[in-house]
DNA sequence: GCCGTTTTCGGCCCGACTGTTTTCAGTCG
């Protein structure tokens, strides 16, 4: 997968242009190289698929953009990057991404202090340097010192799952201000974004600065970045970013779609604004004499625009527009005719929740709960059923469970059915897929139990051929129901495996196997891009929890937010089926 | 550099906060 790659060089390339002061140029390369990073498809297939003009249907990405892509393909190269990079020190454009910093203001550091990259920033800092320029005065250093803090901490973004908690605290210590009219959680933590970079809260205030006072006096704020009369960022103790707006409640509904973006949909919807004589701000629709027309609520927003309400999940500017612009109502994927769906301007009716788990731990392996404490937890939640899933025997660091204590398990099970009322525990496992596809567990256990989840847990490394084969081998046994974690990601430690993703879904859809979302914080997968193609090619959907406690199946929430991203209805989610449906399912 | 139911040329989203300024440039989201 050589997008990230590629986008990054993108990216240079507009930062070292903004620092030479060229204009235009840079919101393109950004706009492409954004483009890029959220493509499900590697940009290598694409352009085997159809050379230079597939490339160019990428939105954002024209004729020069193209052949550069092509060039990095052909040669590992971009000869115009490599000349910029030339151009100017390397390192020079790392210190863009110190809060505080952009082009102009780092240009200078270069030619008058010869600073060429974050250390040399730092030191001339703490020498005092910097507020000897002209430009800059000790307010100035003073906020490059605090800029770089926020740079070494910031540099990785944070998962969601740990992220919402932080910012629903956050919402409920504002609720109890009188002066709160409304509040509301925005951004892409809104739109259940797997990580996020900052947390953002709109509050709908007359007396903004009160609201504002109370939010920088809270406890689990560091530092203050800034503060104005509307607006403000804190630096939180969690160290992630946190910013505050505050608007009128006639605005509330625009500064809603507004913060919550994404930019590239905001931008979208602006120019739809112009289109119609229009200009759309946070603060509402306006028309030429800049009386305000909508703005109260997000949904007034949509409709004056000439659109169906979209769903903050599918705000990525990947078709949910013209999508929108149809005056057809949403409408479920239909399981029968995955080909076509979502239809072309069609908005899908996304999954709203599940009636079980599939993913869990108890005792036997590596969980902390008992599969009775488990399944009263489920049943609280509301859940008709709970799939216990411990690991399998070779998964020895985990207490994979062998086949005499398996028995032993699927036993302890059927007397808890009789027992408990209201919720239904299915005895699975998460059986390792070993080197060679074939499975941790001979077919005589597997047909014992409920359901079947195979995963990787070792040798992540293998070429795309091998890992895809082994893959697609280990679907292929007949009492296999899900592949959990499909592609083993874990931020911050270890990469997507590399797999053929057509071929994997095609085994998918063929043997009548889910692919799992995988709830827990740190995996997100299948993340949402795959997500999406996955649906599109028919194939279901399990969202799994992967609960090794009964507090991480809350964890199912950020497994729903991945799956509306991935564009998914109810009838893709196997976890959405009732019992009855489910029992069905799991016989194949 | 991209893009087109006003355009193949001439546009390119819009507004808040900060600092060093007496009206604005730079930065951010």
């Amino acid at each position: 997968m050589k997008n990230p790659e590629i986008a990054a060089i993108f990216f240079e390339m507009a930062d070292i242009l903004e620092m030479k002061n060229v204009d235009w140029k840079p919101m393109a390369y950004r706009k492409a190289a954004r483009a890029i990073e959220s493509l499900s498809e590697d940009v290598e297939d694409i352009y085997n698929k159809g050379g230079l003009k597939e490339l160019e249907e990428i939105p954002g990405v024209g004729e020069k953009i193209a052949e550069k892509i092509e060039e990095f393909l052909k040669t590992g190269k971009v000869k115009g990057y490599e000349k910029l990079k030339k151009s100017l020190p390397s390192g020079l454009s790392a210190l863009l991404e110190v809060p505080g910093l952009g082009p102009k203001k780092a240009m200078a550091l270069y030619k008058k202090l010869k600073i060429k990259n974050v250390k040399d920033l730092e030191k001339a800092a703490l020498k005092h340097e910097i507020s000897k320029l002209p430009l800059f005065k000790e307010k100035t250093e003073e906020n490059i010192l605090k800029g770089l803090e926020i740079f070494k901490k910031g540099k990785e973004r944070m998962p969601l799952g740990f992220a919402l908690p932080i910012a629903e605290n956050i919402v409920e210590s504002l609720k109890k201000i009188k002066e709160v009219e409304k509040i509301s959680i925005a951004g892409s933590l809104r739109r259940m974004k797997d990580t996020v970079k900052d947390i953002d809260i709109l509050v709908a205030a007359e007396n903004s600065l009160k609201v504002i006072n109370a939010f920088v006096a809270l406890p689990n704020v560091k530092s203050v970045i800034a503060k104005g009369d509307t607006k403000s960022s804190v630096l939180l103790k969690e160290g992630v970013q946190c910013d505050l707006r505050v608007v009128p409640l006639k605005s509330f509904g625009s500064a809603m779609q507004y913060f919550t973006g994404s930019k590239d949909h905001n931008i979208e919807l602006r120019k739809i604004a112009i289109g119609k004589k229009l200009k759309l701000s946070e603060y509402g629709i306006f028309d030429l004499k800049e009386r305000q027309v909508a703005g109260k609520t997000e949904e007034e927003v949509y409709k004056k625009l000439g659109l169906r309400y979209i769903e903050p999940e599918l705000r990525e500017n990947t078709g949910e527009i013209d999508a929108a612009k149809s005056s057809k109502p949403a409408e479920f994927r239909d399981a029968g005719n995955p080909k076509d769906f979502p239809e072309k301007g069609k908005l899908p009716l996304l999954v709203s929740n599940v009636n079980g788990d599939l993913h869990c731990h108890s005792t036997y392996s590596d969980g902390a709960n008992t599969i009775e404490e488990m399944a009263l937890a489920a049943k609280k939640i509301g859940y008709s059923y709970i799939a216990i899933t411990d690991h399998s025997k070779s998964e020895k660091i985990a207490n994979g469970v062998s086949e005499e204590r398996l028995l032993k398990k699927i036993e302890e099970v059927k007397r808890l059915n009789k027992k408990l009322k209201g919720i239904r525990v299915l005895c699975g496992s998460e059986v390792n897929i070993l080197d060679d596809g074939s499975l941790d567990y001979s077919d005589d256990i597997l047909k014992k139990l409920d359901i079947v989840i195979i995963a990787v847990h070792s040798r992540f490394n293998m070429p795309k051929e091998k890992i895809t084969a082994r893959l697609v081998k280990s679907m292929q046994n007949p009492y296999v129901n899900i592949l959990a974690h499909p592609t083993t990601r874990h931020f911050g430690k270890r990469e997507e495996m590399n797999i053929d993703f057509d071929a994997l879904f095609k085994a998918a859809k063929e043997n009548n196997v889910a692919l799992e979302i995988d709830c827990y914080p740190e995996r997100m997968d299948l993340r949402d891009t795959l997500v999406r193609k996955a649906v599109e090619k028919g194939v279901k959907i399990s969202i799994g929890t992967d609960s090794h406690s009964v507090s991480d199946l809350q964890f199912m929430r950020l497994g729903v937010g991945i799956a509306r991203r991935g564009w998914c209805c109810k009838k893709d989610i196997v976890n959405s089926y009732s019992l009855k449906e489910m029992v069905k399912w799991l016989k194949k």
